[in-house]
DNA sequence: GTTAGCATGTAAGGAGTTACATGATTTT
DNA sequence: AAAATCATGTAACTCCTTACATGCTAAC
């Protein structure tokens, strides 16, 4: 999750690491908070594997700044990271807002596969809860009900706004399932 | 989490491991989702720590089944868990929802606070992330605004949420701040 | 009789946090 | 000159997952 989410916003641009926690919490908000303690030991580990590197050969500027810059393999890594459509992607919230985060990077064609996924398994979620909710309760008091009534609400508010995002990526013109010829928009 | 999780449910009702799984799962939905590499630990550790018993001595029924009974200890952790009102617990999603669930156990006074910690947090919320989406705005593209636009709506719709079931707990007569002596409705 | 589901457990490892430790630079 | 904020790092620990290992019981 770090790794992917550092490189990500590495790719926009050179950064350290306080500037990528303050980055981090700005633009993801909840899912975007980690503490130094994971920050600094990833950006030294990706360092270390050669998928980032420091931007001013340690020491060349005035204050003690270590700016890394995305390598090629470091590039490579993360379109795999983004190219990933699988279940552990599309059932877990944080890993799919993420991609969706960097969804410019990502191929039109898996974009569709990710939402599609996404909107899948949040149908079948919203179903089995509805379900549940149904046999739980007369055997669960009003907060319980009231707590299970909201997930539901919000899966269904979810799959609203994917279907929105759906409409878009058709409107944009990629709905194709061989890699789309046309060039994305802004780069 | 899971020792709070777990002590709830069986104060309902005694229960054993792979019950407890399919319980966490019909009712908690996303957060509800242990494995029983946690599980199983979780409820020999609480065994030992006397917070739960097993019902029938180990061999007494026909099929291997733990049954375990939440002891009087067991109720007390379980209390001071529920009472705990701080920041960690508003700020956090996961550990808000899951004291909601079990609201029925709680204070009317703490259910209050709980309420409006989470409403608080929320607002504060809302706002630092419209700010940062009104300055990074024109340096993003439209995927990254449309995510942080849904995180807005999305904490607007949970302010109005908890709005709604603040109403319900003053109109049953519970926003007093000393200990409210009228009796809960139902056990 | 064999497959599916019920039921429990352990060992190794992953991905993070907390707390601690340090020091430079900017603001008041 | 003190306080706030910028900036980096490490060690211990927490809490959970994955993968493995086992065996019973119901259904087909």
């Amino acid at each position: 999750m770090l790794d992917l989410v550092v490189l990500g916003l590495l790719k926009e641009k050179p950064m350290h690491g306080y500037e990528l926690k303050q980055r981090l919490g700005d633009q993801f908000g909840t899912f975007g908070r980690f503490s130094y303690g994971s920050l600094y030991p990833t950006l030294t580990r990706l360092a270390k594997a050669g998928s980032v590197e420091m931007e001013h050969a340690k020491g060349e500027i005035k204050r003690r700044k270590n700016v890394y810059v995305i390598t090629p393999a470091g590039e490579k890594i993360l379109d795999e990271l983004l190219e990933d459509a699988g279940p552990s992607v599309t059932e877990e919230r944080n890993a799919f807002m993420v991609r969706l985060a960097f969804f410019r990077y990502t191929k039109p064609e898996t974009r569709r596969q990710l939402l599609e996924g996404r909107r899948g398994y949040l149908q079948t979620y919203r179903l089995k809860m509805a379900n549940s909710l149904k046999n739980l309760r007369d055997r669960m008091d009003a907060y319980s009900v009231e707590l299970m009534q909201h997930g539901i609400t919000e899966a269904e508010h979810d799959i609203r706004w994917l279907d929105d995002m759906l409409e878009a990526e058709r409107r944009n013109g990629n709905g194709s399932t061989t890699p789309a010829p046309t060039p994305e928009g802004a780069h």
